[in-house]
DNA sequence: TTGTACGCGTTATCAT
DNA sequence: ATGATAACGCGTACAA
């Protein structure tokens, strides 16, 4: 020891993990990074892997030539000893594919109920639910959603949290529905289209801020008046909606990304207990674009 | 081929590395991650380094125990090829210790003015220089200026910049100083001190769009009018600027870590070739903060 | 305790 | 061109 203190020696990490066929690194495959959302959750990976001495791999779907490319050839290669996933863009067939290599997997945002596949979520139906009981509580009864991709688990599960808050309610409201894919881009450009088919709706729930945000500024820019003349609320709870003021269902994105690291850990020293399946809870935050 | 194809055979990358001293991967090395601004550099890296065939390892030093650990134990290890940091509180020994590992190294908003260490940066005098002379020529006399971190490079020339415009106005012009190491939570606690003392200033000048941020909104939840009793300008030009109406000095965060790749590979190829030493352009946003 | 040899999967070198 | 073989640096098992 005192000789390898004199000489600065540290061992070659490409040696090792040959040697041990363990590299100590997480594979952490996200869809994109230019969200709020996605680097809150990477923060709180980062910070779960640095106290247990792991590296992070990271790299982005949104731009890759061959769907799950990335995640396979991570495995393939044996860079890492498993990975973090949250991509709205998974599949059956590729969660298939990547189970096969037997090595930790970790889902955020997407319940695989599956027995060898961990994933931790929010509450998203309870969110959404939320958000719109909030909306109807208010009085607002001409209400338009704007969802998230059509594949989506947990985008189906705040379509579904929706429904089910205007079932509860009865009749006498109207609901539509317009399609954002989570992208604010897509999602002002379906907007500007149906405002004008049908008008401006009374109020708005985006499925998440990203798209809140943009048609709330895109409002905001046309002169139109918000709270007063629509009502928006997001899901998320990321930075901008505080500086905003707009009202969001708040979710642990942080503790997302921990909670993941400490799954991962749990699955890599007991491969033959069950994958575990963990519930976040959301937070309705009421800020001033809806009832603040 | 065939062969390869048929059986599916994939190289191992911990033998190839071993092998060949060469592992394909770039250390990323953040201040932190929870800011935009760091979001869409990391976007671009990815994007550039995905092009190229190129891992990213990353890490996040605001947490780390021992300073400068997280990147030569990165070194050490042999885990990488080469490095890109951002890093405000980056030192010269640091730098110094670093290179001698003859590694590529890319720095981020910092020019190291080394032959042997590549940067990228954006002009941060001539902006801070055009968000003053905004200002002044808005006529506000009466100015406060949110510093960044003492060490950091970026953040000194942005104070240079003010500086130097509030020098050619010439005199009848009160210009005084706080400071928020670029942390929103430190901006608004010393932005408070300084209001309690010397009242609200006429307008302000953030020398970041997290701080800004932070401050505006805290501003507002007091009911103070954004520009009409505080005019505000932030620098950074992140997504939350848009979407709060925060007149900035906009960055090309996507082109910084795109540059950065290139840099990294450049020096990657003619480690004899001097390190380039890139400056890209900022432009003044004027939105609803200030002059809107 | 200390030492020696082999395997990890690939690349590179050297004969054939 | 083709094929055998020695590194690469570390872990491990076994012998002394």
């Amino acid at each position: 020891m005192d000789v390898i203190k004199k000489l600065g020696y540290t061992p070659n990490a490409a040696a090792r993990n040959l040697s041990r066929s363990k590299t100590d690194t997480i594979g952490v495959v996200f869809h994109q990074m230019s969200s709020g959302f996605f680097a809150q959750v990477m923060a709180g990976i980062d910070k779960a892997a640095r106290e247990n001495r792991y590296h992070i791999l990271c790299a982005f779907t949104h731009l890759e030539a061959e769907p799950g490319k990335t995640c396979t050839s991570m495995f393939d290669e044996m860079r890492i000893d498993g990975m973090i996933i949250l991509d709205p863009a998974l599949n059956k067939p590729l969660l298939n594919d990547l189970k096969s290599y037997r090595k930790p997997i970790v889902l955020i945002q997407c319940d695989s109920h599956d027995r060898d596949i961990s994933s931790i979520n929010v509450q998203n139906r309870r969110g959404a639910h939320a958000a719109v009981a909030h909306l109807l509580n208010l009085g607002y009864k001409d209400l338009l959603v704007v969802r998230g991709p059509a594949g989506a688990q947990d985008a189906q599960l705040r379509l579904e949290g929706c429904e089910q808050a205007l079932k509860e309610k009865g009749p006498g409201v109207t609901c539509r529905y317009i399609d954002g894919h989570y992208d604010p881009q897509d999602a002002v450009e379906a907007f500007r289209k149906y405002r004008a088919k049908h008008g401006l709706p009374r109020a708005l729930f985006a499925l998440n801020d990203a798209m809140a945000l943009a048609i709330l500024k895109d409002l905001r820019t046309d002169g139109v008046k918000v709270p007063e003349q629509v009502a928006i609320v997001g899901f998320d709870g990321v930075d901008s909606a505080d500086y905003v003021g707009l009202t969001t269902i708040e979710t642990p994105m942080t503790a997302l990304g921990e909670g993941a690291v400490r799954l991962f850990l749990k699955r890599l020293e007991a491969p033959d207990q069950p994958a575990e399946h963990i519930q976040l809870e959301t937070r309705l935050v009421v800020r001033n674009t809806c009832g603040g």
